[in-house]
DNA sequence: CATGTTTTGATCACATATGTACAAAACACG
DNA sequence: CGTGTTTTGTACATATGTGATCAAAACATG
């Protein structure tokens, strides 16, 4: 029914993701994007309605891919903190594997976004918010489970590896060593008692 | 000699400043800034010649007035661990008592202009290695005093002391709390042995 | 193959943004 | 009170960006 459209609209989010997470959401104007696609703005406006939805779209395609997503989808018979050592881990190979050195897409747009767009700073905040509480409760299994002991301080913890996860994410685009990096989430890690191996 | 200017130029690169922390540095057109100041761009280039030159200095007056400024200020015989433990809860109150949560201006530019501007990411990356680096050598002093042990590790635990820092100055958008950012920050602190009191 | 639905191309009317050029204004100083 | 210097206002040319409208194109289905 009615006129197929002359583009993949998947492919489109995925090049929209990749040009957000390489030059941020402001610098992806309608008229760039749309060129970068090769299809009139007439053609965007009809199939993503706006900017704001297009990066709803491109965020949600990048959380489905984003080393740490893992943290959303833990068996309950894993065991807690080498799962967490080896998601910091990869965060910090993928990010040094990244030529571009893009960062995380979430996290520079948390940098860029929040207090500034009134439609998708809450989103990101959301996003992060999630990943802290998600923490906070695998770091209650683990002491549940015996792998860590639950001194009363299992939030401050969660605060503590949540930062280490955003502040990994935004110096990976200045230090450039994979080793460097994985030294300093290791050292904070072992630090926190939540490293195995 | 020749005709004064209408409008103090400290003063306008301090609304500058806070125009770029605020909005970020693309969001802050020529156009706008001159608005802002409520010059003409004629004015605008006159005194600053571009906005990268702008940017230059604004960035100068803001680590003149950072929380972390303290780094490359550090009298020889202050005693380390205390100064680090009092500069990170600093940098908790300073970024939750901001009302507009802009986080940290240059950790904002980082996560915005490294690897996509020419000019000034190269510029912004010195000023994180050069943070970096102080950082080791306040360990390495640390170290000396015998405020700490030199295990070997000192070069791990700048880097993560320099992830704790900028961890914080994105996370402090969402967490609106000084107590939840102190917590993140003092338990990563004890946890690499860099606490105090 | 006619019909209805959807995509696409073309155009309009603005607003924003950059960089330059040049003349007019405003002052300091001899 | 000229004179030279600097700032400022105005204008130009050009590019980007937004959002809407409307007709033409292209197809699926009956």
């Amino acid at each position: 029914m009615g006129r197929p459209a002359q583009f993949d609209r998947e492919q489109a989010v995925e090049i929209a993701m990749n040009e957000i997470w390489m030059n941020g959401f402001e610098a992806c104007s309608i008229k760039a994007i749309s060129e970068k696609l090769g299809i009139t703005r007439s053609s965007f406006y009809n199939a993503f309605q706006s900017r704001e939805a297009l990066f709803e779209e491109a965020l949600e395609l990048y959380f489905s891919q984003t080393p740490d997503r893992v943290l959303a989808q833990v068996d309950s018979d894993i065991r807690i903190v080498p799962m967490l050592t080896k998601m910091f881990r990869d965060v910090c190979r993928a990010r040094a594997a990244d030529p571009q050195a893009r960062g995380c897409m979430a996290v520079n747009c948390v940098a860029e976004l929040v207090g500034v767009n009134e439609a998708l700073g809450p989103m990101l905040e959301r996003a992060v918010l999630g990943s802290l509480e998600r923490l906070e409760h695998l770091l209650r299994r683990a002491a549940a489970n015996g792998e860590i002991e639950d001194r009363g301080d299992l939030r401050e913890k969660a605060l503590a590896l949540q930062n280490l996860l955003i502040g990994l994410n935004v110096m990976c685009k200045v230090v450039r060593s994979e080793k460097d990096l994985w030294r300093a989430a290791r050292q904070t890690l072992k630090g926190l008692g939540v490293y195995s191996r």
